[in-house]
DNA sequence: TCTGGGGTCCTAGGACCC
DNA sequence: TCTGGGGTCCTAGGACCC
């Protein structure tokens, strides 16, 4: 069949397999079949584990402490954001000579439509076959790739194929792959919504499919019933089908960090108020490199029982400066009614509602006062900029 | 020595306006 | 004076994904 005429197109799910793990490992042969994991310090959880790894039942999300124990040779490896932007980069563009309807959805995976690149280099299969070789070659990672005509369903099988596979399902096998599967399979059905669907009868993919969309409503809800409908029997977009919304501007930009130990909120207040500087400045950084500026700012706090509270307060004008952030954070943490002996685990600083900032008309009157913050941040970035992080910083940090 | 850090999206209630 | 409804913004929480 033409692509021409094909009722739907094939869309390819492209996935890095153990992504993290393998940039970091892939100059360092010795430790290719020993198992190692990014992250999974002493207060933190494994951020991805290589396979050898896996063979130990060792996990993403695991605690530190749970996977040595599951795994004791485990070697830990630090991340290099750098290097995994770089390879990420080079991932997409490797993808672009492929086809221009290149979809990354995170740094280490993609949906590609071949539509237009069937006729002169082959079936879907032949395409990815390639792509593989080519990202192996040029990255010496490994990648796997689900074949479909859906996103969701390409998306699956993507996750089939792993590790360093291709796993095509054809629309007349359809429903022999899908239907068996646990509903905990389909993209956005995590362990609550899991859960909740085995308790209303629907434990397998082919129990929503062969259920009337009117029935799966009263159930559900419309939203989350039209969204399962659709993935259960493949319908939920072909590469015809826009992306949801193009990112054209990241909507949030926050940091946040766990202590090396618990804080008190009152008598570590000054140590709190500090760590919540540091937070901003990262953030107002990064939103300047961005050329956005936020309406709201958000204050995360997390007890030592893992208790997650937010705070969030709109400004009047939106502001890219790290004083403004910091001091709209400040303000709404004494303004949390927590006991002084309340113990804190984290807490974190978000500045969302981003716009570009040449898009935000910035009414009269910019005060004195604030043109002196931010021109002081902008002389801050250069320095960062030029000599790395931590060369400069806000005064108060320095001790 | 349980449980990171970066995000997106959805829901729901209340305020406020028309 | 009473009654009604729709739309939007703000805030808080939570599910989910990588």
């Amino acid at each position: 069949m033409s692509a021409a005429s094909a009722p739907k197109t094939p869309i390819l799910h492209v996935d890095m397999d153990a992504f993290f793990v393998s940039v970091a490992i892939r100059d360092r042969p010795e430790l290719r079949d020993v198992p190692a994991a990014v992250g999974g310090g002493p207060r933190g959880v494994v951020t991805c584990a290589n396979y050898a790894a896996r063979a130990f039942g060792v996990r993403s999300a695991m605690s530190g402490v749970q996977a040595r124990r599951l795994c004791p040779p485990l070697v830990s490896v630090p991340l290099d954001h750098d290097l995994v932007s770089q390879v990420s980069a080079a991932v997409r563009e490797i993808f672009g000579r492929f086809t221009p309807s290149v979809e990354m959805v995170s740094v280490d995976e993609a949906f590609l439509d071949v539509r237009s690149a069937v006729r002169l280099l082959g079936s879907p299969v032949t395409i990815a076959e390639r792509i593989r070789a080519e990202v192996l070659a040029e990255q010496r990672i490994t990648c796997s790739v689900g074949v479909a005509m859906s996103r969701g369903v390409a998306k699956v099988a993507s996750r089939h194929a792993k590790p360093d596979g291709v796993v095509v399902v054809p629309p007349e096998e359809l429903t022999t792959f899908l239907h068996p599967l646990d509903v905990g399979e389909l993209y956005g059905v995590g362990p609550k919504a899991r859960a909740r669907l085995h308790r209303l009868g629907f434990s397998t993919v082919g129990d929503l499919a062969t259920t009337p969309l009117p029935v799966l409503v009263q159930a559900l809800g419309p939203g989350s019933a039209a969204r399962l409908h659709r993935l259960a029997h493949g319908t939920d977009g072909d590469g015809r089908s826009a992306p949801r919304r193009p990112l054209e501007t990241d909507r949030s930009i926050g940091a946040q960090e766990t202590f090396g130990r618990d804080l008190h909120a009152g008598r570590d207040r000054a140590a709190i108020v500090s760590e919540l500087l540091r937070l901003s400045a990262r953030v107002g950084r990064r939103v300047r490199a961005a050329g956005c500026v936020g309406r709201t700012v958000t204050l995360t706090v997390r007890f030592a029982d893992f208790r997650t509270i937010t705070r969030s307060r709109t400004l009047t004008q939106p502001t890219d400066v790290t004083q403004e952030v910091h001091a709209t954070a400040v303000g709404l943490y004494d303004a949390l009614s927590v006991g002084d002996d309340s113990r804190l685990r984290l807490v974190g600083v978000r500045v969302e509602g981003l716009l570009p900032r040449e898009r935000t008309p910035r009414q009269g009157m910019l005060g004195e006062r604030r043109r002196g913050w931010r021109d002081a941040d902008l002389a801050v970035d250069r320095a960062v900029e030029r000599f790395g992080k931590g060369v400069v910083g806000p005064a108060s940090l320095l001790r």
